[in-house]
DNA sequence: GTACGAGTTGCGCAGACTGCTCAGCGTAAA
DNA sequence: TTTACGCTGAGCAGTCTGCGCAACTCGTAC
């Protein structure tokens, strides 16, 4: 489970970034686009999966499609006698967290919160500080998705080096 | 492109968590499964994914596995003579930013953004900064992550409605 | 200079899946 | 009753996957 070999060379990238763009072309297709053999990039697609590199090909979902319109951020600040582990577990529980980091700053945790309305944005925060984990919310709400979630650039970028 | 059946029933639910856990898995298989004709399966899968729930299933990568250890959270103060547009668009040069959103509260933008490290973080922010129509940028890091971006409990809340 | 390991290539095969089509059928709305 | 829609079960041709194998190249260690 270590990760050393943290680095991706052209062909790496260029298969993931044909796998992103078109996920249902298959490893034979791919190995003729990238004229290479088709173990080769088997055994790449196996190396990149375990390393890490990818996680799965699961379907992306988006909430916004399935009735949770509303995306927000938002920070705990939690009492210092709950460890974060409590905390959690207390939010992975709550299906609308989408995400929860512990962080730098003024806060203790940031998480992603969807819901179904504004007013259902309120119920969720509400679940969340009703844990007595966790002192007190600070809510912000996202108005606009300027750049949707993403990581070819990323991809790209890593393997240039 | 509009979504309004907004809602999943049971089998859409379960659909979208057989391949969430298990995205190899291929549709006969899913039919065999879920105890539904294979044309089923299909036909619910092509819906979900034209009404946009789905929206693909592209490889997820995992930036920390390729050499980008740190993430963070910085919110953006834009200046108003410019529009969020041409904002988006400096972000989206970047590839170390991996989304942003318009938000309410103190600041103006949110995004996230990816490093190889601390060091390299500050390169990143800078390059941030250095576009003229943004004024300030607070940065938080992500310490650790306690809950990885999911959206299952969301699918299966979202059914039993 | 030689041997070794890792990575890549090209090939083949059996088994399995996909995309597509069609007809039958039950349910719900018009 | 008629119409529309979704689910079912079946079939077919084309294609891909998983697996194994022998050969070749290249960098490194001896």
């Amino acid at each position: 489970m270590t990760m050393q070999s943290v680095q991706l060379d052209a062909l790496d990238a260029r298969l993931v970034e044909m796998l992103a763009v078109e996920p249902r072309i298959g490893v034979l297709e791919l190995s003729r686009r990238l004229v290479v053999a088709r173990g080769t990039v088997q055994a790449r697609l196996d190396k990149l999966i375990a390393r890490g590199a990818i996680k799965s090909f699961g379907p992306e979902v988006i909430p916004e499609a399935i009735g949770f319109g509303v995306m927000s951020f938002v920070t705990l600040e939690i009492s210092q006698r709950y460890g974060h582990t409590a905390v959690a577990a207390h939010l992975a529980d709550i299906p609308e967290v989408l995400e929860a980091h512990t962080i730098t700053g003024s806060g203790d945790v940031l998480c992603r919160i969807v819901a179904r309305s504004n007013a259902d944005l309120q119920r969720v925060i509400d679940q969340i500080v009703g844990y007595e984990g966790i002192v007190r919310a600070h809510t912000i709400i996202a108005l606009a998705e300027l750049i949707h979630y993403r990581t070819l650039p990323l991809v790209k970028a890593a393997s240039l080096a």
